[in-house]
DNA sequence: GCCGTTTTCGGCCCGACTGTTTTCAGTCG
């Protein structure tokens, strides 16, 4: 029992509760849970009731629920739930415009019990008509399946933030907005979004939705209304626009960018303080009721700038990537906040591929790009695998591939070269390549390629006999997923980390968007360790060394600081560190 | 279901847009 299953398993648990009308509020709860859980660096089965309870938003009833899970791997209450709910009914609550409410009413006026089944109803034409559904209703729903159906789920961050630049730099060409930003998910850096939220000013709002909704990239309008458009750009994804008034630019931006969580936590201690907070600014009350009773005898208090409205509630500015409500209101409010990482602190990238082994381009050409970016150092890590494949660095070209990589450090000149290599890590443990040869290697990269579904124990038993390896610089993409198509490995992060602390391994964040492994939460974990960051792009290519960006988004949602990653480190004290 | 320098009970963030209604419920972020 992992923390990811708990979190699904209260996160189900909440769309049950709601589809059977429960108290909203308990729902809530539930929701919250699934998310501190989720976000958690720490194997929560492994925590007392008390520990358990000391967890913001888990109580008695919510730990014992954990301690049942990891004891028994099932939650009876969820069992019984599911007996009165469907489960197919949960997928038909992932279509856009169909909520609890709405899931309901089908399944029980209508007998829907899966998308099949809402398929099904759709065709026959039957809810047309029917109190409380229109055609325009039911044409949303047919919309929101064929969406749902093309484009399951959110789509990688590295996959969507080019997108959204473009429409960035459409709308800051077009003089008809002042202020224009991302928010959402994508501003967190999330390694994947469910959709764009751009915000902008502008002192003519109409003619701003108007260049908005006919730009090239958006297929089909969803909604347009005087400060709020929602439409499906070609690609699939959905993208809202909001245009508001300057002087509420800094409240609208801190709304939208969330996180959901993070807001509630800060609104909720703006109250206490007798202000509301709003996307139009932080106003004063006179009274409870009087937000109650929406008169809003109120003063500004603030709006601008996402500093000014955080200073009003008593917040020093907070980066987006931390606003997850993972602890980051309780720093700032005892001046705690990382200082985070930024990419311009990076000088050197220490995984990437040339034609050596799988990459597209020579040598030269990637350590070309890296000098180009300015950095002080590279290593050159060719795949070093029994994989399949005929290239790549073997026990006998060792010395003819650091002769190479040594023969371009001297022809490009004013940037060191690494000669390094990334060597499998077998299925037991050892390494592809002898340790003979390892020793001879300036910088070794140990990973795992194969046999990736290995169970829990075997796996990170494997982990950290290569980590043991004392030829081993560095683990890479240490769970080997990939976003949308290979689930992590099944590792105990906890004793990896601990093992590469004790080994002084260097951990990878590998900075590449399909795989940004370590992740956010993994990441966080190696800090809490003492462990040693490496953020490097397992670039194949000269356009993916511009992948650092991601890498450096995901540090800092983990509070990575410039002393956790060692290729922030200049030349000669990385090499100290190294040696 | 959680939580408490207002409370162990009674709160729990707030508003836009849509569609189907005639004043509002549902959904979403």
């Amino acid at each position: 029992m992992d923390n990811i299953t708990i979190a699904k398993t209260f996160s189900a648990m909440a769309d049950m509760l709601e589809i059977v009308g429960e108290n909203r509020f308990r729902v809530n709860a539930y929701r919250r849970a699934a998310e501190t859980v989720e976000a958690s660096t720490h194997d929560v089965c492994t925590r007392s009731k008390k520990q358990l309870m000391e967890i913001p938003g888990i109580g008695e009833d919510l730990s014992d629920k954990i301690i049942e899970m990891s004891k028994t791997g099932v939650c009876k209450e969820c069992e019984q739930l599911k007996k009165k709910v469907p489960e197919g009914l949960l997928e038909v609550l992932r279509v856009e415009s169909i909520g609890p409410k709405t899931a309901r009413l089908l399944w029980k006026k209508f007998r829907v019990v899966s998308m099949m089944g809402l398929e099904r109803l759709l065709s026959t034409g039957k809810l047309e008509g029917a109190r409380g559904f229109g055609v325009k209703k039911v044409a949303n729903f047919k919309r929101g399946l064929e969406i749902h159906e093309r484009f399951r789920g959110r789509q990688p961050l590295g996959y969507v933030l080019p997108l959204a630049e473009k429409i960035i730099q459409a709308l800051r060409t077009s003089k008809l907005c002042e202020e224009v930003e991302i928010a959402g998910s994508l501003r967190r850096g999330k390694e994947t979004v469910g959709d764009i939220d751009i915000l902008v000013t502008s002192r003519e709002p109409q003619k701003a939705m108007d260049f908005f909704v006919v730009l090239p990239q958006i297929k089909m309008i969803e909604q347009k209304g005087e400060t709020k458009a929602r439409v499906i750009l070609t690609s699939g994804i959905a993208c809202d626009f909001r245009v508001v008034a300057p002087e509420a630019f800094g409240a609208a931006l801190y709304y939208f960018t969330g996180s959901k969580e993070h807001n509630v936590q800060a609104r909720t201690m703006a109250v206490k303080n007798g202000l509301t907070v709003n996307e139009y600014g932080v106003f004063k009350v006179q009274s409870r009721k009087s937000i109650k009773s929406k008169v809003k005898n109120v003063e500004r208090v603030a709006g601008k700038t996402e500093e000014e409205v955080m200073r009003a509630i008593g917040l020093p500015w907070i980066p987006p990537e931390l606003r997850e409500d993972r602890g980051e209101i309780e720093a700032a409010l005892v001046g705690k906040l990382p200082k985070l990482i930024e990419e311009k602190y990076i000088r050197g990238n220490l995984h990437m591929h040339s034609n050596w082994s799988d990459g597209e381009e020579t040598m030269e050409a990637m350590v070309r790009a890296s000098k180009r970016k300015g950095y002080e150092y590279v290593a050159l890590t060719d795949h070093a695998s029994s994989m399949g494949m005929v290239k790549g660095t073997k026990e006998h070209t060792v010395d003819r591939y650091i002769r190479m990589v040594r023969a371009v450090e001297k022809k490009v000149g004013g940037i060191h070269v690494l000669a390094g290599a990334e060597v499998d890590i077998e299925k037991d443990g050892s390494l592809y390549l002898s340790d003979k040869s390892l020793a001879k290697l300036d910088f070794v990269v140990a990973s795992m390629h194969l046999y990736l579904k290995q169970d829990r124990a075997t796996a990170t038993k494997r982990l950290i006999r290569a980590m043991e390896n004392p030829y081993v610089d560095c683990i890479g993409h240490c769970t080997s997923r990939s976003l949308g198509k290979r689930e992590p490995m099944d590792l105990d992060m906890e004793a990896v980390m601990k093992a590469a602390k004790r080994t002084g391994t260097i951990m990878e964040l590998n900075a590449h968007w399909v795989r940004l492994d370590l992740n956010d939460i993994h990441a966080r974990l190696a800090k809490e360790y003492g462990v040693t960051l490496s953020i490097s792009t397992d670039a194949h290519t000269v356009v993916e060394s511009s992948m650092m960006r991601y890498g450096i988004v995901t540090a800092r949602r983990a509070w990575i600081e410039k002393k956790n990653v060692i290729n922030t480190l200049p030349w000669k004290e990385f090499q100290k560190m190294l040696y």
